[in-house]
DNA sequence: CAGAGGTGTTGACACAAATCAAACGCTTAG
DNA sequence: CTAAGCGTTTGATTTGTGTCAACACCTCTG
């Protein structure tokens, strides 16, 4: 894991140019409403695509920020590391989500950002971004709304880290996952999960035993199935019922 | 507290035309190195100042969402509330930051901003702010800035509630007030919190007997000194300790 | 196909923080 | 000046989650 001989290499086979106005899933990373020539700007605008295979960094803490990046397939992790050891996952994304953003503040990405599946992903220059949303008014209010909704999702987190007990935040985490998955027209009650428990548990700020006794006391309560990282729910509402109703 | 009329009733009197040009915290707010010409026009971007007293709402979550507000003097906090009653208090902000973003994903404010003190605000219109930033790249790079630092900001308070227990949770709290109120031209040592001790709990995920005992215990060690309100910090270093040390 | 290593589950126990409760001390209002 | 009320402190006890440990399972590699 540590050995990855450096970050992406990125493959010259892979850097396709990337086609907005191709991509399925422009309703997630484009404002609806652009004219045909506004789409070629951004299909211009977004440098190339890269894979990023399994367990393979796209970026990390420290180095230099230069883009953004739309996931176009795959799944991701991000975090941040302490001195001393300890690490926080801040997010998982999927496609259509965007990466990155935390590195514009400081000229340096702060996180780092890990794919969980061999993943796709477009490459945009942050300059070119910044250029184009002086000329599209309809791009630069979508960039803003992204960034927006990326403070509004940590405001959740910090919500669930703060307040919430061990059952509770896994069922939010579940509950969460199923809801994006939906959005992205897969099963909202059958899915794969792609992180490890530990990663969960640092994400939900819950040892990964206590992770696993959670999954498994939901499974005696008839609420999901779990084989492993597969997993199946069979009772949304009474997932819904343990957030709602816990108040202390 | 819950018998506030309604929100903010801007007064007449109070709603004197801001002047960023003219701003002691300009550094804060806007980027360096704007012509005579380009800070005219932020001038003219924003609205107005308004008073906001002690423990009244800037803005509360479900309102539509306008402008951010940069803080001119005073010092609030957000909040987020679930249906169940429990909040979380997101951030505490101080002279010189921005509030409101959180409302730009969804076009209404998702937390409330509440006035700790007494405290002086500039509205920026955001559709003025959007507007400006097409035309001065400065301001637009100086803004996508402002967003990440707020994202990055937020990782930390991640970090914080997933990693850190109760001690070392209430020293990153003093240390990172301490080095705000630093920047601000304030004694780095000695301050005044604004806020109770039920509210540092809410932002910490503590109880507010925990944070009660946390002080305590930081005084008895000869950290710091507590009285009421009041805080001086005895031995920055010795905080510091406790945060880098403790991995388990 | 076997073995190894990473990943997940489960149990016993320890401990940090929550909860419950009482009292104290500021601050505010009459 | 006094009383009321809120915010804070401190103590006793409970409890949820962490810790430590053993084992099971799955996947990948050779």
């Amino acid at each position: 894991m540590a050995k990855q001989i450096h970050s992406v290499i990125p493959l010259t086979l892979n850097a396709l140019k990337a086609a907005c106005s191709q991509c399925n899933l422009r309703e997630l990373c484009l404002p609806y409403g652009l004219s045909e020539q506004e789409v070629e700007a951004v299909d211009n605008m977004v440098g190339v695509r890269r894979r990023i295979k399994r367990q393979q960094h796209l970026y990390r803490a420290g180095e230099a920020f230069e883009a953004i990046y739309a996931i176009r397939s795959g799944f991701f992790k991000t975090d941040v590391l302490l001195e001393d050891g300890r690490d926080q996952v801040t997010g998982f994304q999927m496609a259509g989500e965007i990466l990155g953003m935390d590195g514009i503040s400081g000229e340096a990405h702060t996180c780092n950002a890990v794919a969980l599946e061999d993943s796709e992903i477009c490459v945009i220059p942050f300059v070119h971004l910044e250029r184009l949303s002086r000329e599209i008014q309809a791009l630069q209010h979508h960039f803003h709304k992204v960034m927006s909704r990326e403070i509004v999702r940590d405001h959740g987190v910090m919500m669930l880290l703060g307040t919430m007990r061990a059952e509770e935040r896994l069922a939010a985490f579940l509950l969460n996952l199923s809801q994006r998955f939906t959005a992205r027209g897969y099963s909202p009650a059958e899915f794969h999960l792609r992180m490890t428990r530990d990663e969960i548990g640092s994400y939900l700020g819950l040892k990964l035993e206590t992770v696993s006794r959670a999954f498994s006391r939901f499974q005696d309560e008839g609420f999901i199935s779990v084989q492993q990282k597969h997993i199946r729910i069979l009772n949304i509402a009474g997932l819904k019922t343990l957030l709602t109703h816990q108040a202390s």
